[in-house]
DNA sequence: GCGACAG
DNA sequence: ATCTTGTCGC
């Protein structure tokens, strides 16, 4: 755990006023609902820097629910914004859209790592890629952003609620993916509702804390990575 | 006023 | 996210 943050470099006013605006906006096109159909192809999303001033970008698709790897592509290019948190989808984007693209096999689903609607704004980074690509996403994050709720029980399978400290609202699930590891942060994104993105969730856990179209992604990843340099 | 703060 | 060794527990 992060206790201690060294002050960066303060965020410009102006800009942040933009993004938040921004959101707002895209807020306005997020659907909630359940997929029209069983997914025959789920996707894993994940983005890693190389150095501090590019980014790599990975897209894994998958058989669903046999979890079989049938695709893997990657896209890498240079990073303006900073990071700041609430505002990470602009910063990664971009650079996403351009890797799926490459994708020969269009999935029915996103898994992104990240959040969904578990936003200060409901506009976490699944819910941003979801409305630019036209595409269901939900988000699998490894810490919270916002948010309350009571620690999961300590069994796999363990699920408790994510809401909003101050409407009750229901913004995401915790759950405990494994046997004493931290939860994980799931929501939706896009065209996707809270109980798809548990069930797909853990219908693609495979004995690990990730489930594998996240795990894979971050795996790949640090593969690309090395072929960058 | 005091924390919290995805990747 | 990224930089990093040894170490604890199943």
């Amino acid at each position: 755990m992060a206790y201690y943050r060294p002050p960066g470099p303060p965020p410009d006013p102006a800009l942040v006023r933009s993004l938040t605006q921004q959101q707002h906006e895209m807020r306005q096109r997020v659907r909630h609902e359940p997929l029209p159909q069983e997914p025959r192809l789920i996707a894993g999303c994940d983005s890693s820097f190389p150095t501090p001033d590019t980014i790599l970008s990975v897209f894994v698709v998958l058989k669903f629910p046999s979890l079989e790897l049938v695709e893997k592509v990657y896209n890498y290019g240079p990073v303006d914004m900073p990071y700041v948190p609430g505002f990470l989808s602009f910063r990664e984007a971009p650079n996403v859209i351009h890797a799926f693209a490459k994708l020969q096999h269009k999935p029915d689903v996103i898994m992104v790592d990240g959040h969904g609607i578990a936003h200060p704004r409901r506009m976490g980074i699944a819910a941003h890629l979801g409305v630019l690509l036209d595409m269901p996403t939900f988000g699998v994050a490894k810490q919270k952003l916002t948010g309350i709720f009571q620690e999961p029980g300590i069994a796999r399978g363990s699920i408790t609620e994510l809401l909003d400290a101050k409407s009750g609202e229901l913004i995401g699930e915790v759950i405990r993916s494994k046997d004493k590891v931290l939860p994980l942060f799931v929501s939706p994104g896009h065209r996707c509702d809270q109980a798809t993105a548990t069930r797909l969730t853990l219908a693609c856990l495979k004995g690990y804390k990730l489930p594998e179209p996240t795990r894979l992604a971050d795996h790949w990843a640090e593969e690309f990575k090395k072929e960058v340099r």
